[in-house]
DNA sequence: ATAGCCATGTTAAACGTTTTCCCAACAACT
DNA sequence: AGTTGTTGGGAAAACGTTTAACATGGCTAT
């Protein structure tokens, strides 16, 4: 409510040295300071944050666009910029395209994708936000508009497939290894893959992670004992009768959900996992603490995606130019449970 | 970049006129209204809402104080606001507490609560929000900030606990209620209760509710079969232990996690829920779909509550005076899956 | 004494809008 | 012809800041 005008009225100083002493600015005596700060106080001075920013033309805020945030991932990375814009003191809102999720009441209902993107970015340009932060998989509708709209983007979670639009993803090929890593220190040399989509760059990375463990240690790999699931449970039945009847003593599933079909398929045939089989899946999800035996799996270091997507961000805007690198790829760590708790030395 | 200026001088004709035909405002021809348009698209022009808002005084932006965004139910309430908000033209600005996640290197680290709302709050009075939705527990903070601040609440999850903070919540009693119905309905009518902490209005309430359906049907109530726990897996499997020993042919337990403790029990000893032993949990995560046999649960009405809560707010705004209700109870739905299957008929 | 300098303040323009008030032109009445 | 009303449009102030440019009044060094 109050403004720096009654401020200066109130101190008998003018607004310009008012603002000064609100901007720790240099060429005020520390008398006018403190007068100034204590009538600011007094009245309960709080600054009109869109006067700053039209006048400045800077806003000091990241634009964060997500495809879904109900997704279970979004809100770990919105937490990690969210702490990113704390600590260098910036900003930020948060727009939620809520894709997939579209129902006869809504408003965007059958719209296009890019349509709906297009005025998210707009209304966040309209708010002068200084640039913009992706997370979601639809980077090839992104990327035209960092041109056309003279913006800047950071792509979070996919590949931007865009020279000019860093991303920062986190690294399947180092995750699949640490978990082949893990499986072997364990004794294991019959490990099955139940993947994910043939096509995805996730299955891709991650098998050939899990092939360069096995080459270091002098273990053939076995095309016969990946099978390619897409994402779904019953895939994780399905495959782990395959696999055991192949005779595998380990099993890294691509994602915790077909682990946990895996779990399904051993509980009934009373097989027991983290005993006669070992297991692992990927996301952590909440699940993979839940289930029974509970799950071990690679946790995805999503507060650290998104506090370097903010710092990278930020640091483009500082610069104003491309950070030297274009990709940012963070580890992932491996949560250690039940279902890889005994090796097979015992055989 | 554009700016009304530069349509002005394109096109020829005045800023206000300008103005005028950008915001539907009648004493403009046809004509002008055309090329002024031709002229905004043209010029890619997008408004400086900095410079809208500061002149009207007005944001139409709600903001949103989330005390923790990971929180399952956070990301569903705010995507209900979401869509009010876009229904009405209306955008949000969201902040995120990160209570109870704030470790050594987080610039809150060792913070009051209170002092950290505050700061949120006075952030976003600063960007003229009008009016603040709070979704959290701590409403005994929220209420003095009111009149403080001199700004609007909503709080949503909680009771406000004054007078002049409307409160979004779901109704607790009438899901206890029709929880009781479907069993009763399915022939049970000795229902064990694993209730949430003794103190918590949610236990409470839905003790209560549950009274009302079995008084409805001449049910005794028989407070031995309801236990008190503290919402932990643990104390499911505990009591399921005692309330099966009674002789009860059905449990309600007040929320998932602690509806899967039962089913840990029943797994171990051969007991067969959905055929043995009814079984309903609260709250719809993720796991009661997951787990096995899957759990039927109350859902709440995430959506439902985001959207109520910003309708009660643009309505404050919109009539700037409190609206006729204190209270805006929504109802849950009740999902029902295997734990529920079969009734007690063959017995 | 004069020039130069520093420390401290002030004036006023600008940021991009909205909005009130006014003006001109013209038509339609007495 | 004079009054009135209507319609399309413009001038200018205002919103609350920031900031460049300028003013003042010692002080120091010549």
């Amino acid at each position: 409510m109050a403004t720096i005008k009654e401020i200066s009225e109130c101190t008998g100083v003018s607004i310009a040295t008012v603002s000064k002493v609100l901007n720790d600015q240099p060429g005020v005596s520390s008398e006018t300071q403190k007068s100034v700060l204590a009538a600011a106080k007094k009245l309960n001075y709080r600054p009109n944050l869109n006067a700053r920013h039209l006048k400045t033309g800077m806003s000091r805020t990241l634009g964060i666009i997500a495809e879904d945030l109900t997704v279970f991932n979004t809100p770990g990375i919105v937490d990690g910029i969210g702490v990113c814009c704390e600590q260098r003191n910036y900003h930020y809102i948060l727009g939620n395209l809520r894709f997939n999720k579209l129902f006869g009441h809504d408003p965007n209902y059958g719209r296009r994708k890019s349509d709906m993107l297009t005025d998210m970015l707009d209304e966040m340009l309209s708010k002068q936000v200084d640039g913009i932060i992706y997370i979601g998989c639809h980077s090839h509708i992104v990327a035209p508009l960092q041109k056309q709209k003279e913006t800047r983007f950071v792509c979070v979670y996919c590949y931007s497939e865009d020279p000019d639009i860093p991303d920062v993803i986190y690294d399947d090929r180092e995750a699949a290894r640490k978990v082949a890593e893990l499986l072997i220190s364990k004794g294991h040399r019959e490990i099955g893959i139940i993947a994910g989509a043939k096509d995805s760059y996730h299955t891709n990375n991650r098998l050939l992670g899990f092939q360069e463990a096995l080459f270091d240690h002098n273990i053939p790999y076995n095309p016969r004992l990946t099978c390619y699931g897409a994402w779904e449970r019953d895939q994780g039945y399905e495959y782990a009768s395959d696999l055991i009847a192949a005779g595998v003593t380990a099993i890294f599933a691509h994602n915790d959900l077909m682990a946990i079909g895996v779990i399904d398929y051993c509980n009934q045939k009373g097989i027991e996992i983290g005993k006669d089989l070992a297991l692992i899946g990927f996301d952590d999800r909440e699940i993979s603490s839940v289930c029974r035996p509970t799950l071990s799996t690679v946790a995805l270091p999503l507060f650290d995606i998104g506090h370097t997507a903010a710092t990278v961000m930020m640091d483009i805007i500082k610069d104003n130019q491309k950070p030297e690198k274009h990709e940012f790829l963070l580890g992932c760590s491996i949560v250690e449970r039940e279902s890889t708790a005994g090796g097979i030395e015992g055989k």
